[in-house]
DNA sequence: TTGTACGCGTTATCAA
DNA sequence: TTGATAACGCGTACAA
């Protein structure tokens, strides 16, 4: 690791002249120097030393991706296997825009902001907290925050945030089973917080429009947890015997339902319908193929990055809530109620 | 943020005072002043700048992981949803042991390591590469390396490396199959390279065993690019009617080619086996499920960043090739041949 | 057009 | 037990 310091004394020059070389400002230089320089960064190899850039420069080009990991302590985040697909739009945006990434996945806040705040983190993505976590990570860290499914986040400075269209994703689905027909609709998923509490109006909205009254047993708690999902999976089973289909927050849930409902001589679609939410690996090679409610993950990390970088830059950004848009994938998992009429 | 200087000043001492009690050095200071640092440092909620740790003690305590995307431009290495829980396993580890990770996913390894020396990486994870990047790697790079399925790589300073039993995995399967009555055998997969390879010498050594000739039109090749799998796997469905049973080296191609197969109105396992490899939630969720070797993707994240992790601490590592075992897991898209005897 | 000198925050050496 | 000071590599204001 050659540094401008030898590399100068090697070309009998300053270290002010080698670094305004490598900064571009070539009108302050002379044409041969310049070249004499170039070649010899080329020579040598020259790479800057950040950890010395950074220290002169008080930034850091770091952009720091905080995910809180799921409650269930023996797992992990990256256990949802389609939380690789935001990562990988994250990573390439950043890389191309000269930023590098740092993930934290710490379930503390507080050693959270330790962190950024020891590497001087430029910008921070915030994924898959809560609103409360996010807020409290506003009130430390003061530098461009961008928050991808976090809602309801209120704070001083403001963030920005990208999203999906949750509720009016989640309408189209249930919206859809209604017009086949379907009024005994229940909604499936681990809890109603985040995206869920949205997409769980969407689910109402759609009851009502159809003039359908929301009852609490329409609503299937399925716990995710690896000890319990069987025994959880089996009681929901159970109760689907009242609907005529079933609205799941995940295509993983949706699948896992439908499986566990075909162990139990239940056929889908003839005897009940499911749908899911993220057109996934999961539902699409599914059989039958489940009928979804698609999501782009990646292009959700690649706006956020994008976003965050325009922050940083210092360029305007034209929302503050950027809500991508959602479309309803037909398959074979719902079944017309109107065909037998 | 507050600095060790001005901390300093506040309490009247020394930087150095202020930095040896920072790092335990109590029995060089006072018991009083001790106390006063420690309540200041605390007040003042003091935070190192890395950066200037970095620059004085010439380490990063950053971990690479380096991945080439594939090939395919469009897409990127994060489409694949189970690297996450190798991504989870490292991340997990590496914070626990103090360490911070920086994710490259650059196709350019001259780009990498540029990445990697301004930086000044303490250790690399090399995940995906083929044998030939990995050793290119290794030769401007010469702190700790280990590789994650990469094999056959020689070269000096020796890297470690975590793998799987490849081989032994694929024999099971096959094993399984020519146990059960199997003899025309097909291997699917997208190229015969890396673990591939591995897998492709377990599934002829089963062969072999089993007293079955080997022939090149055994080989069916998946083209996995999104534009060209549609046909690849209709071709393939086409291809498949001569033989009574396919191993798939991934329970992705395992589920595609069932679900193509299903679209042709074949059925698995009645009219045709399948079997798959990694034993994730596409071929557990599938119906039939799929029968798989199962690898634990966590694990190898984990074993790989523990094995770094003592190479940086100077510890003794016992094997310089660590091959996770992998057991046969056994569900529905296999029929027995021999009921029908 | 080029060079000198200082500061960034930390650690480490050595002297007091 | 404590403090002064140099060093790490880079960027930059200012001087030449």
């Amino acid at each position: 690791m050659i540094t401008i310091k030898e590399l100068a004394r090697k070309l009998n020059l300053s270290t002010t002249t080698v670094s305004n070389v490598i900064h571009g400002k070539t009108h302050e230089v002379s044409v041969s120097t310049i070249e004499r320089v170039e070649k010899a960064l080329e020579e040598y190899d020259y790479v800057p030393n950040i950890n010395a850039r950074n220290l002169a420069q008080n930034k850091s080009k770091i952009i720091g991706l905080a995910m809180k990991p799921r409650a269930d302590k023996s797992s992990n985040i990256f256990k949802d296997p389609f939380i690789s697909e935001v990562i990988g739009g994250i990573e390439k945006t950043v890389r191309e825009a000269g930023y590098f990434m740092m993930i934290y996945a710490s379930d503390d806040m507080n050693e959270l902001l330790k962190q950024v705040s020891t590497w001087n983190v430029d910008g921070l993505l915030l994924f898959g907290l809560l609103g409360e976590d996010g807020a409290a990570v506003r009130r430390k860290y003061k530098k461009p925050v961008v928050c991808i499914d976090i809602y309801n986040m209120v704070c001083d400075p403001p963030v920005y945030s990208v999203g999906l269209e949750d509720e009016a994703g989640a309408y189209k689905a249930v919206r859809y089973l209604t017009d086949l027909g379907h009024r005994k609709i229940a909604f499936l998923s681990d809890d109603i917080i985040g995206v869920d509490r949205e997409r769980f109006r969407g689910y109402k909205k759609a009851l009502n429009d159809a003039g359908i009254e929301y009852k609490d047993d329409n609503y299937l708690k399925l716990n995710p947890w690896e000890e319990e999902i069987e025994q959880s999976l089996s009681d929901i089973c159970r109760k689907s015997q009242n609907f005529s289909a079933v609205f799941c927050t995940s295509d993983l849930y949706a699948v896992q339902l439908t499986a566990k409902l075909f162990d139990s001589g239940i056929r889908v679609p003839e005897d009940i319908s499911v749908i899911g939410f993220d057109d996934n690996a999961l539902s699409k090679y599914h059989r039958p193929g489940i009928t979804t409610v698609h999501q782009d993950m990646e292009k959700k990390g690649i706006v956020a990055a994008e976003t965050l970088i325009r922050l940083l830059k210092g360029l305007e950004v034209e929302k503050s809530m950027n809500q991508l848009a959602t479309n309803l994938v037909i398959r074979d998992s719902v079944k017309d109620l109107r065909e037998t009429e």
